[in-house]
DNA sequence: AACTATTTATAACC
DNA sequence: TGGTTATAAATAGTT
């Protein structure tokens, strides 16, 4: 498409062919973009010529590696090595790690148990009546921990009372007209709630 | 070009955006043909649309593999580390999901419980309580399965006694000598301690 | 999948 | 390189 009819064939003329190259690599360019945007499609394009100088253009929504990951899945060509199989093998692995937690997280809850057997079945009574033996313990602790706490604050504030007692009649005479001190010394147990 | 200018922009009309892609990817696989030859360029081409299928053109000389590792080199894209790190981060991610699901089996088996605030025991104690519930139930249904599957095997053992004294009845004329047949037709439950 | 009126890309030239 | 233009090629809309 030019002045003159080409015949798809090397140029053998070097600065022409420079130009040519050029040229037609914007059009590839060009034409990459345009049918990324009009069908959406995914285009990866890597170009370079005898000068050495490379361009490359991939769609906007995905990028080189995920088109190349997507090219090894499909045409089954691997382009990684075996350094990458090693890491694929260790997300494999702890995949299944991961499933298998799963399973006994949904077994000890109760679902997905009919393919269980009778040991299977016991082994988890017996682990789950643990667990809420020893949660129960816990849970029974809080109620006398706070108690225990809250005596503390009390003997504290008795102490803290008499003390404010003592500093406003020992005051007495030089300041009067304020409300008691002792209603702003009020008990509190800050942040307690939060933990309960 | 064509009949009409069109915009650059998505084809909303599906089988009208499929006609496109497909008269446009030829297109632009000549076009890449056709520079690889006239400037004996380099051109990895790979595009894909929504139907997920896959061209891949690649200049005769080399292939995808070189291509990219020339890419490497020349753009300082580390294709091979970038593909690393991303697999590092999906084992890092799934390592977490790992150690959450560890924290919660043990929370479940009354480990490691001392951080846990009221709530969260009491939530831990109810779902105990209710595995429990569903464990035991599954347990308690077994015997009952298998005084059924007993029941069973009974009445087909009587039957197929009953048919081996008949045969062995009726073959007593020209046969005798052997051990009785029903020594041999002893009940048998193949495989269902397995299960228990 | 084929046709064709147009648009677009580009070969030759500057 | 970068711009212009005549022409080849690509393709949008149509059948």
């Amino acid at each position: 498409m030019g002045r003159g009819k080409i015949e798809i064939k090397r140029i053998e003329n070097t600065s022409n062919r420079q130009v040519t190259y050029s040229k037609r690599k914007n059009g590839i360019i060009k034409k990459a973009k345009e049918i990324t945007v009009l069908c959406d499609a995914n285009v990866s394009l890597v170009i370079y010529g005898s000068s050495g100088k490379m361009y490359e253009y991939c769609s906007p929504k995905t990028n080189l590696i995920d088109m190349l990951d997507r090219y090894q899945r499909l045409s089954g060509n691997k382009l990684w090595d075996a350094k990458h199989e090693n890491l694929q093998n260790e997300i494999d692995r702890i995949k299944k790690e991961n499933e298998s937690m799963q399973i006994e997280l949904r077994h000890l809850k109760g679902e997905d148990i009919t393919s269980l057997n009778y040991e299977e079945l016991i082994a988890y009574e017996d682990a789950l009546e643990n667990g809420l033996t020893n949660i129960r313990e816990k849970k029974d602790d809080i109620p006398k921990m706070m108690r225990k706490h809250e005596q503390v604050l009390e003997e504290e504030n008795k102490h803290l009372m008499y003390l404010v007692q003592q500093s406003e009649m020992a005051a007495m005479g030089d300041y009067q007209g304020h409300e008691p001190f002792s209603f702003r010394v009020q008990p509190m147990q800050p942040n307690l709630h939060e933990r309960m």
